[in-house]
RNA sequence: CGGAGUAUAGCGCAGCCUGGUAGCGCACCUGCUUCGGGAGCAGGGGGUCGCGUGUUCGAAUCACGCUACUCCGACCA
């Protein structure tokens, strides 16, 4: 993608309204804009790394047996009637009326509408397990919109909807999930930690959300260090084997928010030396709740012996539009933003120091169309502009290794490549630029950790 | 929902107290010179001063009302 013919609009001084770090590099690297309160469009620098982040989770659901599927945002009052959370919810959920004065919602969640798919076309224990997810726009009208899309009141989510005989098989579907989580967070270089949960207004006694440590985040937390290095479970894992043993292993170390946390509890379990007591943002949350909705909606099953069987459920929900800035507040430093490679807008940044000079960009046209070619995301800065604002972009922006070429190293027959985390340079041949990246960033694609 | 605050060009701000017809930096456009860490010079374009009502010969400025947005607290992917 040539930067002179793309779509970024970078901004020199920070907007006043935001606060948070993620927030602010949000606005300058042009990635997203607000439209009033809680809302904002995805520009695209934005809705690349969206993509990037949905594309993971979306590869993790698949992997551990999920099936996806896309209802709509707006649902109709009468569903939300029967789990009786239309009253139950609150002023939160934004109520709709349309030309017929019929009522509708926009969704806040899709329990209800799930529930209805379920049974409306599962009729037998033999098509159990089931776990059907979807990637939506939701909005929940909340009192306080803030710190960008990390507490927007429209926002992206994959909710998936767990279907099972009985609790037992529920739990299990409950740790398949739990599974996926640990791997998706870190396929993007995050280190999500585990921690029992309140249930909130969903329902359910088994519930754990992850939390990732930054100091802006909203809620205290209390754990074992020692869960900040144990290994995640690898593309090898058998979903349709046994997870227990994973699931007991990471939630053996104490880990809990400051809604459920109980200090002696804690310091019991935890020796001084492993103690974190930090602040953390959540970027998931799974919940069990049995047949809190399948009891009042109907959703049964036939049993092996003829019976009908109300099915136990669960849900489990990730919000792409609150992890984009999460990995901001955790990848970041005071030039600009550090993208891990896995959800990098651009894998790499080819700056043109001299645009305009016929040599240079002959030279650097030919090198990005072989990076392109070995199949390297890339952006070409080609704008007719000093270096400076150059290098300056391209650290904001986080994109990172810029490749680097000019003038003074053609005429010398090389390039620079940067690695935007480190700030390490390293001078080689023009004709081992390609090699040299593709050697540094197909590892870090995380496809298969 | 309680408390505090802000609203003037795309962004950041000054002007308001003490009313006289709007300014600075960045960005943008043109030209020339530049080109390894947000280049320089010259010229240029762009504003219903959030909205409404009032006071006044005259309102960005004073008064009243409204709206939007932000921050702090109680709630949440």
């Amino acid at each position: 993608m040539r930067l002179s013919r793309y779509f970024l609009p970078v901004l020199r001084d920070v907007p006043k309204e935001a606060e948070i770090v993620s927030h602010r590099l949000m606005l300058r690297a042009g990635m997203i804009r607000q439209q009033a309160s809680g809302l904002y469009s995805w520009l695209p620098l934005g809705y690349k790394v969206l993509m990037k982040v949905q594309k993971i989770i979306e590869e993790e659901q698949n992997r551990s047996g999920a099936i996806q599927l896309l209802m709509p945002t707006i649902q109709s009052a009468d569903l939300w009637r029967e789990s009786g959370r239309y009253d139950a919810y609150g002023k939160e959920m934004l109520r709709i009326e349309d030309r017929h004065e019929r009522e509708f919602l926009y969704g806040p969640t899709n329990e209800e509408m799930i529930t209805d798919i379920f049974r409306a076309y599962v009729k037998s224990y033999k098509d159990l397990p089931l776990n059907l997810y979807h990637i939506q726009w939701k909005f929940r009208d909340e009192v306080r919109p803030r710190f960008g899309t990390m507490r927007s009141r429209e926002f992206l989510m994959k909710d998936a909807y767990s279907f099972d005989l009985s609790q037992e098989d529920a739990v299990k579907a409950y740790e398949r999930m739990f599974v996926a989580y640990m791997r998706t967070y870190a396929r993007m270089g995050l280190t999500a930690i585990p921690m029992r949960a309140d249930t909130g207004p969903i329902g359910g006694d088994l519930s754990h959300e992850w939390i990732v440590l930054a100091d802006t985040g909203e809620s205290a937390v209390f754990c074992d260090r020692r869960l900040l290095d144990k290994p995640i479970p690898g593309p090898d894992t058998d979903f349709r084997g046994d997870l227990r043993p994973i699931f007991e292993d990471w939630t053996s170390l104490y880990a809990a928010t400051e809604e459920m946390v109980d200090m002696a509890e804690y310091e019991a379990a935890v020796p001084e030396e492993f103690r974190v007591s930090a602040r953390g943002i959540e970027v998931g949350h799974i919940f069990y709740f049995g047949t809190k909705y399948s009891e009042p909606m109907k959703a049964t099953v036939t049993g092996p012996d003829g019976k009908e069987i109300t099915v136990h459920m669960g849900s489990y929900g990730i919000g792409p539009t609150r992890l984009v800035p999460a990995l901001i507040e955790a990848f970041h430093d005071d030039a600009g933003i550090i993208w891990p490679v896995s959800v990098a807008p651009f894998e790499a940044v080819l700056i043109n120091l001299k645009a305009g000079d016929a040599a240079c960009d002959a030279a650097c046209d030919k090198l990005c169309a072989e990076l392109e070619a070995a199949g390297i995301d890339m952006l070409y800065d080609d704008r007719d502009q000093g270096a400076g604002a150059k290098f300056t972009t391209a650290d904001l922006i986080g994109i990172p290794y810029q490749i680097i070429l000019g003038p003074r190293g053609l005429a010398a027959g090389e390039a620079e490549i940067k690695h935007r985390k480190t700030g390490e340079r390293e001078t080689l041949p023009i004709a081992d630029a390609v090699a040299r990246l593709k050697g540094l960033i197909e590892p870090q694609r995380k496809t298969d950790i």
